[in-house]
DNA sequence: AGCACGCCGACT
DNA sequence: GTCGGCGTGCTC
């Protein structure tokens, strides 16, 4: 009897053998309903066999083969068995990651009758097998009556009148909207319907004119389309990267019809914006948006239209790297070095590195583009494994802004806020201009101490210490929550004499408040943004001049474009110089590059301002030059010189639990079995706490392997018993970790 | 992951 | 005497 071998979302390493009669190579890729324990499930076919090893009694049938659905490609179901291989994940938990959790659902899989009729402008016609010749025109818009996802149950759809009944469909939750690709033999059969053409709105190079710089990064990757060819594309904050990513899917599209780019971006923030703009530029049909933000039904839509080739460009944060892409001509990973796109949970994979494996099994070219290179990519831009595309100026031709140090150690500050960064604000402020004060560091201050004693308040359940939020009268752990009222006196000593330690944003916010009382200031971070609509609030009143300052998180970094704001401050930077984080000072120099783009991006001068008790430090040396390559260059020498990424390659094994001896017992025990595999060429370091201890009650600790080999890493992987996940004690095994 | 089986504490 | 804790093991 044939089988199927099945994939399952289960954390068993191995697919699973069902019987069926008859199943081809063809299958492969395809969606199986099999019963699996006392339930059923959904998984991916992965192989087909004659027979199975297993006895027959053992076995199963299978009860559905969704051949009406298209299969996953191979090269997904290639990154996906990679994806396992690498992240030492089972095939299952990755296709979990993979496939919108709606199909998931053995119901999703079940075909249901037609149930009824929508709108109709010129013609209605029932759907999906035997589809007449109409139905495959390229603006058919189908309307299935909620039957089942997959199944479009449906009626057809055209002109204008269908366009606006189907947003009121839509928004009613009732049906769900499919695009079929065209077929050339119907294509001619139908009168082109009235209004507009999305296809053809999609303009040609209607975009702002290029520079010298980016025209000349368009023609080397274009020059590259329909092979693998990976490029760093390494440009100023305000280069027009973006424009140089919308003229090559432009190029790609010209180049091949119906070419699909693939764009990830970190953020969900983004994705909004950068969406509306995709659309002006290729039309609101051509562009789907993918990121875990999405309802599960919308974000199966959204992925069938990219499965189904309808979509010319996806548009997605780092799950979006599965999405199957019939005609995937480039892929663009915009902020390359954002830490976003490695997964901290569930399988740990990075995004940007797949997105590489992927453009290469596809031979196809892959973009990654950043203002601070990770030095990952960037030193293998130096080594010349990628090519390296420079954009070295602003597109709108301004300077970028200065970059100023305030040396805190010859000024006196309150509240963390020196006179001459408040007395700048004050300028700004008084000719209408605006300015953003960067913390890194949400609550009053991070600390309550003693003066008598030097007791500072701890959490209770974690290794950390407690963050005053002022205005609630409260102290918190950011880690774990926990949450208790401000004592009046030290609980060691009893002295009075508890004072705030450290500046965060809250603290900040009222210095500012009380130093400049004309000043309209609004604090942007976690707490203050809660409320849905709370930052595009913000983001018109910057718009309508009704703020003059903001004070903010890293929330405040990313993309926003505000022409009025000429002043950048930097408060507190100093404590990413100094972590155990190796990364520390490469994220601390992404972020306020970051930050300081903010500032005169219109035809204003602006002006950055850190202040800083160690001016002469590299970092800043390298910040106030604005000379990436130069603190790229140092950071790549010392990681080389004292061994760390990416001139190692390490794997960490995380552990945790609650008790702290039985935590370390295990990683002693993985450290001793690590070893004793006998493979060379690896460092197995002793186990060792994490940077925090303790988090909610659980000790952590951690367990490093590194070496400059990924064939021994992996061959030690092959052979080593880690141990067994239990309740007392959680393993995670981490591959090229990106926090320590 | 679920869900069963299986062996030891506090309760209708 | 049972109900229920979670440790161990299996699922084609």
């Amino acid at each position: 009897m044939p089988v199927v071998r099945v994939a399952l979302d289960v954390p068993v390493d191995r697919a699973f053998d069902y019987r069926t009669d008859a199943a081809t190579e063809a299958d492969i890729g395809r969606l199986a309903v099999v019963p699996f324990g006392r339930g059923r499930k959904v998984g991916v076919v992965v192989g087909v066999a004659a027979q199975s090893e297993l006895p027959d009694a053992r076995l199963r049938d299978c009860l559905r083969i969704a051949r009406d659905l298209p299969a996953l490609p191979q090269d997904v179901l290639a990154l996906a068995a990679f994806c396992a291989d690498y992240y030492r994940a089972t095939p299952g938990e990755v296709l979990a990651a993979a496939l919108p959790t709606a199909l998931r659902r053995p119901e999703a899989l079940t075909p249901r009758p037609v149930r009824g009729w929508a709108l109709v402008d010129s013609a209605a016609v029932p759907g999906p097998e035997g589809f007449p010749k109409q139905a495959t025109t390229r603006r058919a818009l189908i309307i299935a009556l909620r039957a089942g996802p997959m199944h479009p149950d449906a009626v057809l759809a055209f002109g204008t009148t269908a366009r606006r009944a189907l947003a009121d469909f839509e928004a009613s939750g009732w049906v769900q909207r499919i695009d079929l690709p065209p077929t050339p033999a119907s294509d001619a059969s139908i009168d082109a319907p009235s209004g507009a053409d999305p296809a053809s709105d999609r303009t040609s190079g209607v975009g702002p004119a290029l520079r010298p710089a980016q025209r000349a990064a368009v023609e080397t990757i274009a020059a590259t389309f329909g092979r693998f060819s990976p490029h760093l594309l390494q440009g100023v904050t305000g280069s027009g990267k973006t424009e140089v990513y919308l003229h090559l899917a432009d190029r790609a599209m010209h180049g091949v019809d119906g070419a699909q780019t693939l764009l990830l971006v970190p953020e969900i923030h983004l994705t909004p914006q950068l969406e509306t703009a995709l659309a002006a530029r290729f039309g609101v049909d051509a562009v789907v948006a993918l990121h875990s933000g999405l309802a599960d039904g919308e974000r199966l839509a959204r992925w069938q239209r990219a499965q189904r080739g309808a979509a010319r460009v996806i548009v997605g944060t780092r799950l979006a790297v599965f999405t199957p892409l019939p005609h995937l001509a480039l892929i663009v990973v915009d902020e390359e070095h954002d830490a976003s796109y490695k997964q901290q949970e569930g399988v740990r994979y990075h995004a940007r590195d797949l997105a590489v494996w992927r453009a290469r099994a596809r031979g196809v070219p892959i973009v990654l583009g950043s203002a601070t290179p990770s030095i990952e990519s960037w030193r293998h831009a130096q080594a010349g494994r990628y090519a390296h595309a420079r954009l070295p100026e602003r597109a709108n031709g301004v300077a970028p802004p200065p970059i100023r140090l305030i040396d805190v150690r010859t000024r006196i500050t309150r509240d963390g806020l020196s006179d001459a960064l408040v007395d700048a604000i004050a300028a700004r402020v008084a000719s209408g201009e605006q300015s953003l004060v960067f913390v890194n560091r949400r609550g009053y201050a991070p600390a309550v101490v003693c003066h008598a004693c030097g007791w500072t308040a701890p959490c209770p359940r974690c290794s950390a210490r407690l963050t005053l939020h002022l205005r609630r009268g409260r102290l918190l752990c950011h880690w774990c929550g926990h949450d208790e009222p401000v004592t009046e006196a030290c609980p060691s000593c009893g002295n009075l004499d508890l004072r705030p330690r450290g500046e965060g944003t809250q603290r900040v916010e009222q210095a500012l408040a009380e130093r400049l009382p004309q000043a309209r200031i609004t604090r942007v971070d976690r707490d203050a943004m809660r409320r849905r609509g709370a930052f595009a609030q913000v983001r018109a009143g910057v718009a309508a001049r009704e703020i003059d300052v903001l004070v903010g998180t890293q929330m405040l970094a990313k993309g926003h474009d505000f022409p009025r704001l000429t002043l950048v401050g930097v408060v507190g930077a100093d404590q990413g110089l100094f972590s155990v984080d190796f990364r520390a000072e490469e994220r601390l120099y992404a972020l306020v590059t970051q930050v300081a783009g903010r500032a005169g991006r219109a035809d204003r001068a602006g002006e950055v301002l850190i202040q800083t008790a160690f001016p002469e430090h590299p970092l800043y040396a390298a910040l106030v030059e604005q000379n990436f390559d130069a603190f790229a260059a140092g950071q790549w020498a010392a990681r080389a010189r004292y061994g760390f990424p990416p001139a190692v390659h390490q794997v960490l094994l995380r552990a945790d639990g609650p008790d702290e001896r039985e935590v370390h017992a295990a990683l002693d025990a993985a450290a001793r079995a690590a070893r004793a595999t006998g493979v060379d060429g690896v460092a197995v370091h002793d186990p060792v706490a994490a940077p925090l201890a303790r988090v909610a009650d659980r000790w952590r600790a951690q367990l490093l392997l590194q070496s400059t080999s990924r064939s021994a890493l992996r061959r030690l992987l092959d052979a080593w018993t880690l141990p067994v996940d239990t309740r007392r004690v959680r393993v995670v095994l981490d591959v090229d970790p990106t926090e320590p």
